[in-house]
DNA sequence: TTATATACAAACATTCATGTATGTATATAG
DNA sequence: CTATATACATACATGAATGTTTGTATATAA
């Protein structure tokens, strides 16, 4: 029984995806074998290697599946309708407290994304082709500082913020504020350090630049 | 030419884990072999089955080395002489600020730990036996926020900051900023990015709540 | 001085993951 | 209706890492 139909193929491909995001979080990704995912998939090595040449790629597609939604949500959060004045936000700080919670929120709800943060925090060694992976994620990075800078720029010209403090440096300390909370946050598996508030801290660390 | 005296022995070992972080670093932990730890260190896998049980074991010697240093600092650093009134510290804000600078430092003039940070922070996956060193650091990080919290106390006390936020607040804020902080420096291969403006960063998260 | 434990090197056995090659039933194009 | 490409399963070949065992020269204790 084989030779599916182009729908049947494409859901296999998609359940190996499933298969490997699952015993990746288990057993890290490099302890994970082609076959345990296969096997996890209900399905053969032969599967997995029609679909994905190796175990980098069919990482690269568990990864994008859920990184490349997550960039268009942040430009669209952040940045969408900021420069009109009737803008639905209250104001620029309200916006950037909502694109971080509205983050956490996903990671709450969301479980695929949830594991997929877990394995690229803590379950994945960043070397040889998975080098490449770290550039990506400071180019990322770098994206977001610009457009919490520029949200701050905005607050700023609001005089929302202390006005000693300029919005580079905010966008800078938000963004480390953020990037600890998140990698802290999926180690807390249990969720009592900081899953369970994680907002009130978000909160906090707003309120911290509101004058 | 075998049998070495007591001292040869301890040279020996301590090579097998400098050799075991050099490799770690390049190869990822997981990817590494005990063989090529052996080569590197000019012995043979007999001589890292003599001093350790398995790769494991050698990881963890690695680790202690550069963490249990660390966390003595911490204290000494944080919270020595803090309730002395004619500590040498200018004030509270300032010891914070010290202890997060020379942190940094440390990772800047000494190799070895700001190789094992970086293998730990992106080398390394924590799943199986090594999940319980995720546990480790989540409770350093638990003793480093309840620091802060003291220092952020006598601050408050003194009338430095803001009252309107709590010291628990303002330490785990500033804990999630540095933890942050910590893993892109370490990514952050060429400095381009973090390493090269982080000492302007902390400054900057510092005078963010100097009232 | 001798016996023993030490500090390794070398050899062995086993397991396991990978990649590829081949087989095959069937959807689909022509 | 037939030929071919598709979507896998199965089989094979290879390599590599691990743990253990054995060998051995020598520091050291008695």
């Amino acid at each position: 029984m084989v030779r599916k139909t182009k729908e049947d193929a494409e859901i296999t491909r998609q359940r190996i995806i499933n298969a490997a995001r699952e015993v990746f979080l288990i057993k890290g990704v490099s302890r994970t074998s082609l076959e345990q995912i296969a096997t996890y998939a209900g399905v053969t090595r032969g599967a997995v290697y029609w679909h994905f040449a190796n175990k980098t790629e069919l990482f690269h597609a568990m990864r994008d599946q859920v990184f490349l939604p997550l960039i268009d949500r942040m430009d669209d959060t952040l940045l969408l309708n900021l420069d009109k004045e009737f803008s639905p936000d209250k104001d620029p700080l309200t916006r950037i407290e909502s694109f971080l919670q509205g983050t956490v929120q996903v990671l709450n709800d969301h479980t695929e994304t949830r594991q997929t943060y877990e394995i690229m925090m803590s379950k994945c060694e960043y070397v040889d082709e998975f080098a490449t992976v770290l550039q990506q994620i400071l180019n990322n990075c770098s994206g977001m500082v610009e457009k919490l800078e520029q949200v701050y720029k905005k607050a700023s010209e609001k005089n929302l913020v202390n006005p000693t403090h300029s919005p580079n440096q905010l966008a800078m300390d938000t963004h480390l504020f953020f990037s600890g909370l998140l990698h802290l946050w999926v180690k807390d598996t249990d969720g009592t350090r900081y899953r369970n508030q994680a907002h009130q801290l978000i909160s906090a660390h707003i309120n911290l630049r509101r004058k």
